[in-house]
DNA sequence: AGTGTATATGTAGGCTGTCTACATGTAGGC
DNA sequence: GCCTACATGTAGACAGCCTACATATACACT
């Protein structure tokens, strides 16, 4: 997976894979890997500061949890991150069908 | 159109339009235009160092041409341009796929 | 003659998000 | 003691897309 190609729809993965139960950094690279079968295998570099960003944004909302000795932060969809979500979708899908329409054109 | 949704995929967009037939920068912008139903309108600055880094790397050829007292740059696909044409096709499936697997889970 | 729009190409510099590489620490198996 | 998995985070590099500007021809309209 090309790097670049990630660029503007990594906000998108992380709103989604958060909408249905919070998780901490670690779990949703592993989510993400999961969901899409190993295609997409998020460094931390890049998962990390995208959750701050969000947070700061008002779309996620983070709180430090123990687990042990393990400190976690756990991050939630907020009300503005589900609208955001919505957005995402919906930009997703005018993407795709713009791209493909130059890629794939009815013939 | 968010602009960093274009990232790594403006080469596909590039190679995608000239498969069919020469054209030069302008007519690619319009092209583009076109076949996206107006969604993708890609500035200039955008386009005109993209098509001289993919002449650089050997997947376009350009050709100067006159018409009238107007100058064009016509470029073409060569077969190095063609192959890989078809691997961003290719990858633009992988990517969708991966993308769509987070956002649009199966249920 | 002047104005405006479409056609046509190009550069400089900025921005920003992703990546690599590194740093730190706990938990548990062997 | 060592290794792996778990867990978070930062610094700096890099790349590519954008805005804004510069330049020039062609043509319609006033």
């Amino acid at each position: 997976m090309n790097a670049d190609a990630l660029r503007g729809h990594m906000d998108a993965l992380l709103l989604s894979v958060l909408e249905r139960e919070p998780l901490h950094g670690y779990a949703i690279i592993e989510a993400l890997r999961e969901r899409s079968g190993g295609a997409l295998d998020v460094p931390t570099g890049t998962v990390y500061p995208a959750l701050r960003r969000l947070e700061r944004a008002g779309l996620l909302a983070g709180e430090w949890a123990a687990d042990g000795g393990r400190r976690r932060r756990t991050y939630r969809l907020t009300d503005a991150g589900r609208k955001a979500l919505a957005g995402e979708r919906s930009a997703w899908r005018s993407f795709t069908t713009a791209i493909g329409s130059v890629l794939d054109p009815l013939r």
